[in-house]
RNA sequence: UCCUGAGUAGCUCAGUUGGUUAGAGCAUCUGACUGUUAAUCAGAGGGUCGUAGGUUCAAGUCCUACCUCAGGAGCCA
């Protein structure tokens, strides 16, 4: 009996006689024996042709199939050490389905900018592939580790009257006679408002940034996952964090281990990601930098100011080259938090204990992929809040709903935004947050 | 916005102190080959050197402006 089967089930066939159907990803001949690398979206199979052992219109299918045709190959599952994968076809027939026009994307290296033309077909490269899996498989981690612990999922919106945290990095649009609309930023916000209804709630989804930022670990469209937990301090924030991020990488370990060799990922340093992780005061931070900086020679320093990395002043926020000095001190993710609250938002709330620093948190993640988690616990004062808004110039009407929240049974509070396209490209080892979402949106690119 | 780098065949690149007809690999096409792994081997076709000016007997190469892309800074996840 033959059936359709898929190509990542072949183990279960071995002996049988199936029907794969799927693209061609190479092929190579020797004249009577040819070899078909046939592709169904679970993996590769080598199809074998002997011209003594089939028609002549399936041997001929061999020439006619260009790089990405359709075909659906039957024949027998043979365990085979040297095909990859460990399994071929041992092929009676072949049926073309679609020939393909001449593929633009060969097997030889390509630049970036000519791949991101052909997204939509750089796609089925298998890298791309491993990479889609295991965002998928992160995705999946996200959700089952807040499911699983009561979390309730909270859709924020995207179209927004305000903006999270100032007004000059907003996509901004007509919305009818409501006059300006913006694309949101964070659904922190109305993360709180839900952890008020809902107690322990999450926002998923996209988040746009307007900003100009042209480096490997920006996007102006990126997906962000953000908890947000009535009653949760900042001790609290940081626990669940750290709890997250192990879960969310051993799952990736546990459930993607085929796509992590795919991309030649060094396994032991994911395998290392375990709670607890290292948690700096910024003040500790900061003095990590301030021995960085004095134990280098005049030279050194010369190189570092010449490649954009300034010193570091006590109270400034940190550069992206200071986090990379500091991450990579460790082998694990590390966690910041005290930072001064003049560098950080409004909604953060003061430490009563060290008036000039906010109950703020950030994770760096290891190997310089830089900052993948920013939390606070929230101002749950109302005067104090307003007080804030009214001292970062926002515009405190767009903020009455938000001042609500303190005003009817206010509660501590905190939370905390990861951002999945620096987390996956952390996980993948791979050098850009491009490859990590399916049809990117960079500041020069919004096509395809 | 600022700093740095790059635009040469469908793709990835080489091209010397300026010098005659601009090269290679892959892809495409033709042929050979019964166990290939980016198969191999032999052959063929394929170019307004990013755009516009300028210097020169002579410009892919030098100069100016512009365009596009990439990496980084700032800001952030």
């Amino acid at each position: 009996m033959r059936q359709d089967i898929y190509i990542e089930d072949l183990k279960q066939h071995v002996g049988k006689e199936v029907t794969l159907r799927g693209w061609l990803y190479t092929k190579r001949s020797s004249g009577k024996i040819q070899f078909l690398d046939l592709r169904d979206g679970t993996g590769i199979c080598q199809c074998v042709v002997m011209k003594n052992q089939v028609d002549e219109a399936t041997f001929g299918a061999y020439d006619k199939l260009t790089q990405e045709s359709a075909f659906a190959a039957t024949g027998t599952v043979q365990e085979a050490a040297k095909a990859p994968g460990g399994f071929e076809l041992f092929t009676k027939s072949i049926e073309i389905i679609s020939v393909a026009h001449e593929y633009p994307i060969s097997p030889k290296e390509h630049g970036v900018e000519f791949l991101m033309e052909h997204r939509h077909l750089w796609l089925r490269s298998s890298r791309q592939h491993a990479i889609q899996k295991i965002r998928h498989e992160v995705v999946h981690a996200i959700r089952n580790f807040f499911d699983e612990r009561g979390f309730n999922m909270l859709d924020a919106p995207i179209l927004t009257p305000n903006a999270a945290e100032g007004t000059s990095t907003l996509f901004e649009l007509e919305y009818f006679d409501e006059g300006k609309a913006y694309l949101t930023q964070s659904g922190q916000l109305y993360g709180e408002a839900g952890a008020m209804a809902l107690g322990k709630v999450y926002v998923f989804g996209p988040t746009f940034r307007a900003e100009k930022s042209k480096t490997r670990r920006h996007l102006t469209e990126f997906w962000m996952v953000e908890p947000e937990v009535a009653f949760m301090d900042l001790a609290g924030d940081m626990e669940l964090a750290e709890e997250f991020i192990e879960y969310i990488v051993q799952r990736v370990l546990k459930n993607r281990r085929k796509e992590l060799d795919t991309l030649e990922r060094d396994i032991t340093k994911l395998e290392n990601i375990k709670a607890p992780f290292p948690k700096l005061h910024y003040d500790e931070a900061a003095e990590i930098l301030k021995n960085y900086w004095s134990e280098m020679n005049p030279d050194e320093k010369k190189e570092r100011f010449a490649s954009g990395h300034k010193e570091f002043i006590y109270g400034d926020d940190f550069g992206a080259p200071d986090e990379a000095v500091i991450s990579g001190k460790f082998d694990k993710p590390v966690m910041v938090h005290h930072y001064p609250s003049a560098v950080k938002a409004f909604y953060m709330k003061r430490d009563p204990n060290e008036p000039d620093k906010a109950l703020a948190m950030d994770m760096l993640a290891p190997e310089g992929y830089g900052e993948i988690i920013g939390g606070s616990q929230r101002e749950d004062n109302y005067d104090l809040l307003l007080e804030r808004i009214k001292s970062h110039d926002l515009p405190v009407e767009a903020f009455e709903w938000y001042l609500d929240l303190r005003k009817y049974g206010s509660v501590p509070h905190a939370g905390f935004g990861l951002g999945v396209e620096r987390t996956v490209a952390w996980i993948c080892g791979i050098e850009h947050v491009r490859e990590t979402i399916p049809f990117p949106r960079t500041i020069s690119r919004i096509w395809p």
